[in-house]
DNA sequence: AATTTTAGTTGACATACGCAACTATTTTAC
DNA sequence: GTAAAATAGTTGCGTATGTCAACTAAAATT
């Protein structure tokens, strides 16, 4: 295993290819959503009482950053932000319709883009990929390089 | 597979926990160099007349920041940029000795992340991990979301 | 009740990035 | 052989991203 590549630079091209795609399907339709903005829409609809530091913690970003770009989202009417009910100096984030409607779409996309590349991969195959992700989550959490909600 | 993660979502995850692992272990060693700039190094080093040009189909970046963000490898002596001999327009980026140190230094670290990351997977799961890999590149290709040499 | 911690906000500063316009050089079309 | 088009690189400008420090308000801890 002399000669193999490290996996960060596997990942990191397979990354950026998927990236690229999702970004070109994106633009086809005009939907105006960056990559993390996609997430930002994906994670605020998985939980009903996320934060802006709970996202900051899971991008691992200033809060300062988060909140502009929760801003930016606010603005495009994709995402309101509403005080918690029991703690005073937290505010939710939640999708508006439109928000979900976006998220929706840009979701199909991605469900569409993953079709098109694992194309010929067996079920085999995917299914040890996918455990081989789970390990690297694992390990990575194991390291405590950084932890997130 | 209704509830199954898009491609985009299980890999991007995994590639920011990635990311900020060889970015922790360059830390560490105070190595001042970030991921994006060790991919670059990685693929200078591949081939001894890459242009920023190429640099550029590569990331999917404007040339004029490629240009700033050599200029930058430039001044931290890890990079040269010389005069194409059959072609006065095109200028080929090298490593110098020191920027072949660091990024070796790097490479090392990258590979040590790896073992890290990859404990408990198996060489079955790895070899079908690479497989997939292998398919979406391919793919990708085919798809013509964009092209690089 | 006072202190510490947390969540969010703001301002300042540095870096990243895209775009347009430019120069110099090579390639292409005629 | 020459003009036009394309390519590689550079520069300036505006916007976005990102970090940091300092602040306010509210909850938790002592």
């Amino acid at each position: 295993m002399v000669n193999e590549k490290p996996l960060s630079y596997l990942m990191g091209q397979t990354m950026n290819l998927i990236k690229l795609g999702l970004l070109e399907k994106f633009k086809k339709i005009s939907l105006q959503l960056n990559v993390e903005q996609y997430v930002m829409l994906h994670l605020i609809n998985l939980r009903e009482d996320i934060t802006q530091q709970d996202l900051a913690n899971h991008f691992q970003r200033d809060k300062s950053i988060i909140l502009r770009q929760v801003n930016t989202l606010i603005e495009l009417r994709y995402v309101a932000r509403i005080q918690d009910k029991h703690d005073k100096r937290k505010k939710n984030l939640m999708l508006t319709q439109k928000g979900f409607e976006v998220f929706s779409t840009a979701r199909n996309l991605s469900v569409e883009l993953s079709k098109e590349l694992l194309k010929g991969v067996t079920e085999q195959e995917f299914k040890d990929f996918q455990s081989v992700i789970e390990k690297i989550q694992t390990n990575t959490q194991q390291t405590n390089f950084y932890s997130y909600c």
